[in-house]
DNA sequence: CTGGGGACGGGGCCC
DNA sequence: CGGGCCCCGTCCCCA
């Protein structure tokens, strides 16, 4: 039986946002049953991606795109003989569902060999359309939004793997538990065997995680990482630290 | 209240 | 580009 703590109980302690806005702060997936939804047939097929078509403009160059010809079309298609600076723009076509329409239909011949992606003009020269796209603004990265909950992500790899976390493709054969990645599994599957490859070098203790084994040094340790800003305590974890701050040694007025 | 262990999540990096 | 791995972190439980 999986424990509880499967349900996040405590969301106002969030680690630091690394990359994202973070715009909605935090994940509601309480609702979601990892195995129901695997077998409601949520698989990997079903799983769409959002893309943001407000910037596929900006990629004239996405010749894969899973919504083709959304857009402008000639921008999206640069003569072929121009040497267009293809640098800023993503060219990730691995979009699957879309595989195999890298063929424009819709590509009229522009007026000029070099087309700008904002307002279809075209230039002969390549200086030319370098000198007016300076009078447009900075193209924005691409974004890549969950289909499952608010977060975005700036490559398709990263939004592929948090997909992962819905979609849990990893099942315990002895107790059905899923999980995002192999490498959980192989995990979870230690709580089974009772494996502890994880060695104290400093006592006898042996671990299943190497996290563990790592706040387990800690102890060892004679300084403390985590200090209290409000009294001379140290902690060897965050956790602790954060609990000393809850417990009524709250760092600051 | 504190310290520590157990189990797991997720992003980033490397191959 | 995808998988494996590392690192950091969270959450829970218990002594």
């Amino acid at each position: 039986m999986p424990r509880s703590f499967l349900v996040k109980k405590y969301f106002r302690s969030k680690k630091p946002n690394y990359s994202e806005p973070e715009s909605q702060s935090d994940l509601v997936l309480s609702e979601r049953s990892p195995l129901a939804e695997l077998q409601t047939g949520a698989n990997s097929a079903s799983i769409g991606l959002v893309w943001n078509l407000n910037l596929l403009p900006d990629l004239f160059a996405w010749a894969s795109s899973p919504s083709p010809c959304t857009s402008p079309c000639p921008s999206l298609c640069p003569s072929p003989s121009g040497p267009l600076d293809l640098s800023p723009i993503s060219r990730s076509g691995s979009g699957g569902e879309d595989e195999g329409r890298t063929s424009d239909p819709c590509s009229p011949e522009p007026t000029g060999h070099y087309c700008c992606p904002h307002c279809n003009r075209s230039y002969s020269a390549p200086a030319a359309l370098s000198r007016h796209r300076l009078s447009h603004p900075p193209i924005p990265r691409p974004t890549f939004c969950c289909k499952h909950c608010p977060k975005q992500y700036g490559s398709l790899g990263a939004l592929k793997m948090h997909i992962r976390s819905h979609t849990l493709p990893c099942v315990c054969p002895t107790c059905g538990k899923a999980f995002s990645r192999p490498w959980l599994l192989r995990g979870h599957m230690r709580t089974h065997t009772g494996e502890r490859p994880f060695s104290c070098p400093h006592c006898e203790r042996a671990f299943a995680d190497r996290s563990n084994l790592r706040a387990h040094l800690q102890t060892h340790a004679q300084v403390k990482r985590y200090h209290c800003s409000a009294c001379p305590r140290s902690f060897g974890r965050m956790s602790l630290l954060h609990k000393h701050s809850l417990a009524g040694c709250g760092p600051g007025p």
